[in-house]
DNA sequence: TAGATTGTTAATCGATTAACAATC
DNA sequence: TAGATTGTTAATCGATTAACAATC
């Protein structure tokens, strides 16, 4: 089990820590077209809940907000940063270089929350060498090599679902401490390690229902 | 706001709803491996989470557990797709054909899970009329007559963040129901349509947070 | 200044955990 | 039968909502 309260000066919470890292991405669109302040309401309206719940959530960070005038969209964007660790560049590989891995590495910003994408691996002779997101794929057994090189201990699993185990297996072995695994494989690995599912099918079926069964209040 | 708390016979809250796509991908594992039975605390020790909470969500469904013996695989499979609502076909639309789209429309097992891939569609007049999952790219402003064919009310949007919001307005023009978003744009539709945003960065930056900080009990 | 809106505590609500009688 | 394990209620814990004094 994981302890998911982590003392970050106040604790932060996983609902807490999802809604930040959303708030972020709404907050740089401001940022983006120039708006200098935000209320909580008004962060409230675009993420769908409510201004208490944006308060309670933000009261987490160093306070960044101003008594009658709202948040300095600036200053919050970056002590959301800040809180959730994205100051520092954490260095990312992505294991598996298939149509879903290939995609992660082109479409994401990494640089832009705080990662660098050190590393793409994958078997295939025929796309080894050549270049995605300007990171070059290389063989899968050059992991360790670029785990030292680059101190990465994270790596986003993007292989077929029956080699996830024993890719897990093996970057286990490498020293890895994270695994995002967009695998549809439930991974097992020693509770050193912390792991993420990432399941696509399930956010499929998650989305189904409630758009078949939520009605208004 | 949305109602959660669905009435399905019992109520199914969203922890759970999610919990329980998650056991059933699981639970097909065991399927597949020709596992019979299984009980609540092999699925939490497979799951990470804990017995309790297994019987609490299993408690959700018609029942399906035979006391002192634990569950039938097949039969809890089923109950959970007859609550889930995934025993019959949902059609659903892809709307946007580039990295991530063709990603999802060539890896995610659809039909397993009662979905039905019904269009995909992109502008791009390069793809066009070319098959993804054996089903042929249309043009977008194709998408009403395959509503009305397919009797289709669902879409997963993975077009570039930039023309987000554009074409969520067209869906919901079109009358779409539900729309998974799988672009870093945040959606702002009326209160009729279901919106679920499914965004990779935020998984990533959650990722790196949760990797540094989780220690151990 | 007056109005607006935060920061923060308290109250409520909901989800998880514990417990155990029922029973296969 | 005895042991195992569910179904289900009760207790606890945590997250959300409400409220409002502080203050810009």
């Amino acid at each position: 089990m994981v302890d998911n309260n982590i003392k970050f000066g106040k604790l932060l919470t996983e609902p807490t820590l999802q809604r930040l890292s959303e708030y972020l991405i709404i907050l740089d669109e401001f940022v983006e077209n120039n708006k200098k302040t935000i209320s909580s309401s008004e962060l409230a309206e675009i993420y769908s809940n409510n201004a208490n719940q944006v308060r309670q959530d933000l009261f987490k960070l160093q306070n960044t907000g101003r008594v009658g005038h709202g948040y300095d969209v600036m200053k919050l964007s970056q002590s959301i940063r800040k809180t959730l660790g994205l100051n520092t560049e954490s260095p990312i590989m992505i294991i598996g270089c298939g149509k879903m891995g290939s995609a992660l590495a082109e479409h994401l910003p990494f640089s832009k929350y705080g990662m660098e994408l050190v590393g793409i691996f994958d078997v295939d002779p025929k796309i080894l060498g050549t270049d995605i997101a300007e990171v070059k794929v290389r063989d899968i057994k050059d992991i360790p090599s670029v785990m030292i090189a680059e101190k990465s201990e994270l790596a986003a699993l993007c292989v077929p679902a029956s080699s996830a185990q024993v890719m897990a297996d093996r970057l286990v072995k490498y020293g890895v401490r994270g695994i995002l695994n967009f695998t549809r494989k439930r991974l097992q690995v020693p509770s050193r390690v912390y792991v993420r599912h990432s399941q696509f099918i399930c956010s499929f079926m998650q989305f189904v229902f409630m758009s078949k069964n939520v009605d208004e209040i």
